[in-house]
DNA sequence: ATTTTTCCTCTACTATTGTAGAATCATTAT
DNA sequence: ATAATGATTCTACAATAGTAGAGGAAAAAT
């Protein structure tokens, strides 16, 4: 069941990534705001996707007298754990030579990419 | 132009994969043996996802007689690079310990990390 | 109480993706 | 010549994604 963890549309994992922007139960108007800085949605269009979020598992709607508020189901570290190994098989087949090479052309900032290094030392072990 | 590399549905991708595993103006026999490595097409399902490839830029496709050969336009590395980026981006923010993280805790072989690190490194300057 | 405002659910429509049969055109075997 | 093959292009259809108006119910304002 939690491995499904199916690739989010790009449309719903903006919305994930403001609902997980935010605090715990999030009502709709918080949500609408949070996707408002990144880009703008009709609101009943935000509403469809966080209903289409529910429907797979990814969100909890909870009726709050006549509004709802909205919980994440997935946590954004889980999320981006499950991406990452997909997108490693899925574009190079798990060849880490083929991996690094991409970062290194991708136009990361250099700097990033050294501390990213450093980060996968310390997380060794 | 060129920099509107979008990201290809999965199917497309895994046609991609092949062509790029091929000699440079490959035969569509060639391509639908590579494929059927992985993934068993039909031979129209196949022929369609080139046309899309081609229609996004992707392909070129050459009529040789009777039967086409197939070129990709895009090279593996270049897509792996633009992907990467994208995939940094969308799913972090560009945040690299929120990406280190991901990484450790995918499931991804610690060893296969610790190349990654070491890649990374000589890759520097 | 009526009107107005708020919010949500339904319904809807287009584009894209996954998949493949039908039709067509050329080539080769009989 | 004719039929059988092989290859490509058309057509098609369901599922998913992107986007949002119409409708309905409830709450707030007057």
């Amino acid at each position: 069941m939690a491995d499904k963890l199916k690739k989010l549309p790009d449309g719903e994992l903006e919305v994930m990534q403001a609902l997980w922007s935010l605090e715990a139960p999030a009502p709709r108007a918080a949500v609408e705001a949070a996707m408002a800085q990144v880009r703008p949605l009709a609101q009943t269009t935000l509403l469809t996707l966080l209903t289409r979020l529910a429907e797979k598992g990814f969100v909890r709607i909870e009726k709050q007298g006549r509004s709802s508020v909205y919980t994440p189901l997935v946590s954004r570290a889980d999320y981006q754990a499950r991406q990452s190994r997909r997108f490693v098989d899925q574009l190079f087949g798990g060849s880490m030579s083929a991996f690094a090479s991409a970062l290194t052309a991708s136009g990361i900032p250099r700097e990033d990419l050294n501390e990213l290094r450093r980060l996968l030392e310390e997380g060794r072990l």
